[in-house]
DNA sequence: GGCGGATTCTATAACTCTATAGAATTGTGG
DNA sequence: CCACAATTCTATAGAGTTATAGAATCCGCC
């Protein structure tokens, strides 16, 4: 029976404000050239105030990368399921990888850049996360190539590569170009990687 | 008149392999996360030994950046001279890029993610030659749609930071695929980007 | 209005890292 | 074989960083 004096969800909320605040600085500076003192001058509190939160500043990269993947797999995986043509599966990969990008931009960002600098464990484990979700994206690919839906002797691994180093790059200047919308982006994208950079014959024969 | 004791060629070579232990230690740890000591590790030194050869860690730093940068522009300028085909433009430019990254995977590397932490001067300095080189492989791609040859109503900037998020990625994984060789990259990602994964129609109508 | 847990603070130990000073060593050309 | 510059070494100053200990403050609730 806590006599508690703030109410839980008011400390979940605070919670919350420190790990974005130490998102928003490891994404700025990086998890190694980042000091705690910079977390805490964000919040406006003592830098050992923040051990009250987390238990170091490893704990802390921990949970901003435990953000930063959050709903890729399960994403990806629904789309994956879904009963879409390839092609259009396709679109909605790269719409479900890019939104993140624009809701938690420095969570992915630092999972992106800042992961391997975790404990060995969760490093494995997020690691483990990553393969699963870059072999659903894989598995579209091959599915649309055995359907006749995508192009026959495709690399689906390096295509996959190509996907998610394509969509990844956004993180870095997404939100520097205003105007510049995620749903746009995706659409771009999508079009670049499903049409290609060169025309399409429209009705007669194929351009020389 | 130096009545020197090991000649300046061997100097030199003693220089490169200085700069050459920085650039694989700050591309496997991050420029924060290494420490001048794991640099004197790989060269059987003390770490003191290490500003006989440069005056800071930040200057070591700039000298891989440079490197790392070094050929880019040139390299993209010549392909946007030539007179090929728009499509065979975008072939030369993607195998220009990789190529770098089994030459010097690690200064490419330490460019691409630490770029960031070098003094202000140095850094103006890089992201200038940084957005020429976007702007030439960018003008390629307007060309090729004026002339008909790139599709119509693409993004061309869109396009290029995909180009270059696509190409640059590779740099994390080359080297853990054996038997993926850059050509063989460069080509895959030429036909992704310029075919799609679309299959093409052979002769008569598209495919719905 | 004051009890008691939640939150933040002060102070500092312990460690790591960069960089400098100056001594020691190395190796070649004369 | 030795003089002397080039190279590496020892030793350490000095700054910055993480993390802990324990005191102080805050604030909803009885």
């Amino acid at each position: 029976m806590p006599v508690a004096t703030r109410s839980a969800p008011q400390a979940r909320r605070r919670a919350a404000e420190i790990i974005d605040a130490a998102a928003a600085v490891f994404a700025e500076r990086g998890y190694d050239g980042a000091a705690t003192q910079d977390i805490a001058d964000v919040l406006g509190i003592r830098q050992a105030s923040l051990y009250y939160y987390f238990p170091s500043k490893e704990a802390a990269l921990e949970q901003v990368c435990l953000r930063g993947v959050e709903g890729f797999v399960e994403q990806a995986a629904a789309t994956a399921a879904g009963d879409e043509p390839a092609p259009e599966k396709v679109r909605l990969l790269i719409l479900g990888h890019l939104a993140p990008m624009r809701d938690r931009q420095a969570y992915v960002r630092v999972f992106l850049r800042d992961r391997h600098r975790l404990p060995d464990e969760s490093r494995r484990r997020v690691g483990r996360v990553s393969r699963r979700y870059e072999r659903i994206i894989q598995g579209v690919l091959e599915a649309g190539v055995r359907a006749g839906e995508l192009r026959a002797g495709l690399d689906c691994r390096l295509a996959t590569l190509a996907l998610l180093g394509m969509c990844n790059a956004a993180v870095n200047w997404y939100g520097a170009a205003p105007g510049t919308t995620i749903e746009r982006i995706a659409d771009e994208f999508g079009r670049l990687v499903l049409d290609g950079l060169v025309p399409r014959a429209t009705g007669r024969r194929r351009r020389g």
